[in-house]
DNA sequence: CGCTTCTTGCTGCAGTGCAACATAAAAAGG
DNA sequence: CCTTTTTATGTTGCACTGCAGCAAGAAGCG
């Protein structure tokens, strides 16, 4: 696998196939849904399909601008129970530093350290694989006498296309 | 240095000397402002004085409330700025993941990383060496042609003092 | 069908955070 | 010492975030 390759599993590169990593995370998001027996309701694909669309993180509000259509927009309440589903089934990730949410792109294995790396100038989110932080920070934990148990981590800084520029 | 003092390092015991540790801050934090040419006035040291005695992470408003007095209390806007400016010089941290504030008990070199260690159950927030860590991040970083810049990371979990009941 | 459970709609509100402008206080300069 | 400039505080007001609480509708099940 190249350098280049590997970039673009981590930060999407703006001219990546769009429209086919959409429909993968969808099918993806319905396979898991099925398997929880959890209902993956027109409203709450909208919202995830919303967030996708974007790639980059939206703030709640900002998520309902973009739903909105002749009929009306959705109530916050509405998206925000949204987002929570999807968050409670691992599709979607609050960005904390960021009060914004965004899609998960990839299949996490249960408690895997998750580390966002948010680009300051574009805003776009990569995620890059943690497992060397996640062995520090659990060595460092211990030595607390902490037992840490969210598996997410937020950087911030300049990504590999912005730099570029 | 045993493991307990240590501990006590990270996560301030219960039962440490807190007007001890209250007092040492407020010289360092006055110290601090007099290497920069900033003014720690009252308002400013009131604010520093709230979090130190609180040594969890207060929201803004919280803040407020423990300011009030006789005389009434400070507008947000008041609170905020202080914050700001303590914030900027260092002498206290915002944790994100909570919309709450901290102050700091360490000295902070210049750009180092800090990990907070974040008890869900007490809300306690201790600070961990993070050099390994520091390390493990800027190797995965590189991986995807990203400059990180923001040196702080906050982790939920157990503190040990909550534990042990 | 009737019951339970899940989902959505609706109203309202509390907490967060700051912009914009006015005023006071302190530092700098002559 | 007084004027000018900078810095800090006061005041009003508002936009954004996030959710509680209740009512109504839809889906699953015996």
């Amino acid at each position: 696998m190249g350098v280049k390759t590997m970039l673009r599993a981590i930060f999407p590169a703006p001219d990546h196939d769009h429209k086919r990593c959409t429909s993968t995370a969808i099918a993806h998001a319905e396979a898991r849904c099925a398997a929880r027996a959890q209902r993956l309701t027109p409203i709450r694909r909208h919202v995830l399909e919303t967030l996708l669309a974007s790639h980059n993180p939206l703030g709640a509000y900002e998520i309902i601008e973009r739903m909105a259509d002749k009929k009306g927009r959705p109530a916050p309440i509405t998206v925000y129970r949204a987002l929570d589903f999807l968050r409670d089934n691992g599709l979607v990730h609050r960005i904390e530093s960021r009060n914004a949410f965004v899609a998960c792109v990839h299949n996490h294995s249960g408690d895997a350290l998750i580390v966002f790396l948010i680009c300051e100038r574009c805003g776009a989110v990569g995620e890059s694989p943690g497992d060397a932080v996640a062995q520090a920070l659990k060595a460092s934990s211990r030595a607390a006498g902490f037992s840490p148990k969210s598996p997410l981590i937020e950087i911030v800084g300049i990504c590999s296309h912005c730099r570029q520029r």
